[in-house]
DNA sequence: CTTGACCCTCCCGTGACGGGAACCTTTATA
DNA sequence: TATAAAGGTTCCCGTCACGGGAGGGTCAAG
């Protein structure tokens, strides 16, 4: 199976695929004109790189993540500290980005928004 | 004014003071040696720099909004109008990390995280 | 036989800096 | 006064996870 029938699959493009060839997540077989060539358990861990990608694991978890699942051995405790780690790093980021949201809010609703020059945004950025 | 003490008042990092300086958002005068010389308005633009840079603004969000603060006559609406964008943007971006929460929450309270090697994130992240 | 859709590798760009090399200037100390 | 430390400078590479595009080979259809 060549990368765009794989891509149509995972979801993931060319691109991505290439890179995490390149990265050392998959290794794809190659056909005699140079081509990849994707089998079903490639196209397994793809769709697996892609799911996690997507609930925010970075590159380096999603490595670990691949290693563990290949293990039937691991103990479950493994593979749940990745995702304890990884949802205590969102949450830290969601109270940031909350944060932010506060202040840009009511800076947002002080302001009348209008054609005079007087603008309490500015304002706090100027004076912190 | 050196570029360590602009530093120590901006709180900036002086790799940071003079990434600014490359890409154009502060211009700072030079002594004979050749040294980065910092006037109080510099300072004062680095700061409004750093708190906007603090409240999430990217520099092109930050460029805008320096030109506004040197513009007496703008209108504030010029500026609500950037920062309601950024707003909406931040919003999304919560959004989708409570999503992410959510989703990894529940798989972190399901998995036993014990010896045993069957894990439902791993299952999850398996079968989509 | 050509056309168009694939495929390949390689290199540059992103955003917002950080690390470090190689070198110069100022300041503090022995 | 010699020297060492602490500051300054430019320049280049690395980050993260790819995307865009050049330049060129391969394959299936009309």
């Amino acid at each position: 199976m060549n990368i765009k029938h794989a891509s149509g699959v995972t979801g993931l493009p060319a691109k991505t695929i290439r890179y995490y060839e390149d990265i050392g997540l998959v290794k794809p077989d190659r056909a005699d004109n140079g081509y990849r060539d994707f089998s079903d358990v490639h196209l397994h861990k793809l769709s697996f790189l892609a799911r996690a990608r997507d609930l925010g694991f970075s590159i380096s978890d999603c490595r670990d993540l691949l290693a563990l699942w290949e293990d039937h051995d691991r103990a479950s405790s493994d593979v749940r500290a990745i995702a304890k780690q990884h949802l205590t790093a969102i949450e830290a980021k969601i109270a940031c980005l909350q944060d932010m949201r506060a202040t840009l809010a009511d800076l947002v609703q002080t302001c009348a928004g209008n054609d005079r020059p007087d603008c309490p945004i500015i304002d706090r950025l100027r004076k912190g």
